[in-house]
DNA sequence: CAGCATCCTCTACGATACTG
DNA sequence: CAGTATCGTAGAGGATGCTG
């Protein structure tokens, strides 16, 4: 997603939501916080691909508008655990409707690609 | 929205869902079409900013992703008119949930920013 | 191991000019 | 008026090296 989305009023809350959820791996983040706290070396060996930078700009981002809570134990070696908020939990319940569109559009393309 | 998220098979519905809605005026283009059909020129003169190519574009992705149908007179001058299908209202229906979320945190950033 | 700084790449989007 | 073609740009995200 690029960063700057429109800011019409006509989209309102929407545009709101996705200001939040925007990134490449946040949504993945959300799902897998979801299930429990999370140490970052653990969300970036589940998550192919995310470097340590993205991760933390991404984890940071997300604490700011506060859908993560982050809790640091001054300790050697260092240790971070990252964990949903209630108001994180609950956009990840928001956005359930739109992961239930999301299987259908996805069995629409199987379908698609099987009659070729 | 940057366009290659990540498809992560832990995001799955919400991933496919997210990848159709991607870019900085498909949310706002939902909107407008939910209300009705409408001519490019009308959308173009409800959102500022959105310049001739883009909008063809972010159209022509959602007619191909079948959020969209396109239909063409073939008259002088040109005229062409948009509207969702019900696989795109069923999106914008989905979508619902997030604006009410998103909606939540408008009051909140209001409330903060009230309290500065 | 958590995190910061630096450099680089890639592309969505903007601006402009032009057709039927 | 709808649509295409071309060029330029900002910024998200990737790669790497370094700290406590």
């Amino acid at each position: 997603m690029t960063r700057s989305r429109a800011q019409d009023p006509n989209v309102c809350g929407v545009t709101a939501a996705i200001a939040v959820i925007d990134g490449k791996w946040k949504t993945s983040l959300l799902w897998l916080l979801e299930s429990g706290p999370h140490r970052p070396g653990e969300l970036r060996r589940r998550l192919a691909g995310l470097s340590e930078k993205v991760l933390t700009q991404a984890l940071r981002e997300m604490e700011q508008d506060g859908l993560v809570h982050r809790e640091v134990h001054d300790v050697l070696p260092p240790k971070t655990v990252y964990s949903l908020t209630a108001f994180g939990r609950d956009l990840a319940k928001a956005l359930d409707a739109l992961a239930e569109w999301g299987h259908r559009r996805l069995d629409r393309l199987r379908v698609s690609e099987a009659a070729s």
